[in-house]
RNA sequence: GGUGCGGUAGCUCAGUCGGUAGAGCAAAGGACUGAAAAUCCUUGUGUCGGCGGUUCGAUCCCGCCCCACACCA
């Protein structure tokens, strides 16, 4: 018998989740955790629409400034942490709030990753370096010879999946798809799904209205800083990669601002796209 | 008022020696299990400014009109 719920709210970016979830969690004298792959940097504020000071002294945050850009963070890290973070409000509280838009992180919270073997740090690094210098067609070739499974079903026009195939093959002996298993784990507390919408067109308006204010409040300082680490996955961010083209006399400022609305627009698309497939709304 | 140059996809434009048209960008749809604000795939019908004329057939040629820009008065 378990009456512990987490309540989780979602959808696109700048859909008004931040504030609705503060209010959801004042309610019920609770904390929330955040699933958002970029808040949860230290170094970056403005850009990711982080929820103000004021906001983060009402109620507390887990996974937001928890993590440093120079750590990693991925899918596989954030299921933990956040199974940690529940059990922790739970021993104080029947309800948890979990707010952000990070859909893959979302997923693995409610119903679990597979089960895939560490890879060899030496052997990712290899790869990675043979692509660099080998190129596309390399990739291409190293899985029809070493995983035909990937070759016949997977996205073999996606570089970066078929790097994460290969390596797991040369480092397990199993094809990635073969680790993938339809199996669902069932957590031990119930779970709610809130998904926020907004027509279209009142979304977008919200996105540029958010980058303008955005670059009033000190992105372009913000991203000046972050300059040196421009490499760095974290920073591989709509809002700072359009920032950095600028710094190298590629792209106007104003074209920069544009590009940024319009990648956000995009992000925001790809969202919308990845929880109608994956999310069900659950209230 | 006169002359010139234009009016083609949401935008910028190309093109059809007359057989109803195509690029870039924007936009839309989709995929995606350890990089997910990442990465990848797919998608172009629009009274070709309006009305007439010539023609089997006009967005294309001709006439008039409307609109924009430039120059001259």
């Amino acid at each position: 018998m378990n009456t512990k719920t987490c309540i989780i709210v979602s959808g696109p970016t700048a859909v008004g989740k931040t504030s609705q979830a503060i209010e959801l969690a004042l309610k019920n004298n609770t904390q929330i955790i955040s699933a958002d792959s970029r808040q949860c940097f230290k170094e970056l504020n403005i850009g990711v629409a982080k929820p103000s000071d004021e906001q983060l002294q009402k109620v507390k945050h887990y996974f937001i400034n928890s993590h440093s850009i120079h750590q990693e963070v991925n899918a596989r890290i954030f299921e933990d942490y956040a199974l940690e973070a529940v059990s922790e409000i739970f021993e104080k509280n029947d309800i948890a709030v979990m707010v952000g838009g990070t859909g893959l992180y979302i997923r693995a919270f409610i119903e679990g990753l597979d089960e895939i073997p560490e890879v060899d740090e030496f052997v990712r690094k290899e790869i990675n370096q043979k692509y660099l210098l080998n190129g596309f067609d390399w990739l291409q070739n190293e899985l029809k010879s070493n995983d035909p499974v990937f070759f016949a079903k997977g996205e073999m026009q996606n570089p970066q999946r078929m790097l994460r195939a290969l390596e797991v093959k040369l480092s397990t002996g199993k094809s990635i798809l073969d680790f993938h298993s339809q199996k669902k784990v069932k957590r031990d507390f119930e779970i709610k799904v809130s998904l926020l919408e907004l027509p279209r067109e009142e979304l977008y308006n919200n996105i540029n209205f958010r980058v303008d204010q955005m670059m009033e409040n000190g992105l372009l300082k913000e991203a000046e800083s972050l300059y040196p680490y421009k490499h760095l996955n974290a920073l591989q961010t709509v809002g700072y990669k359009e920032l950095f083209d600028y710094f190298d006399g590629k792209i106007s400022l104003e074209k920069a601002v544009e590009e940024i609305k319009k990648n956000t627009r995009h992000y925001a698309k790809r969202q919308m796209t990845w929880f109608k497939k994956n999310i069900e709304n659950k209230n």
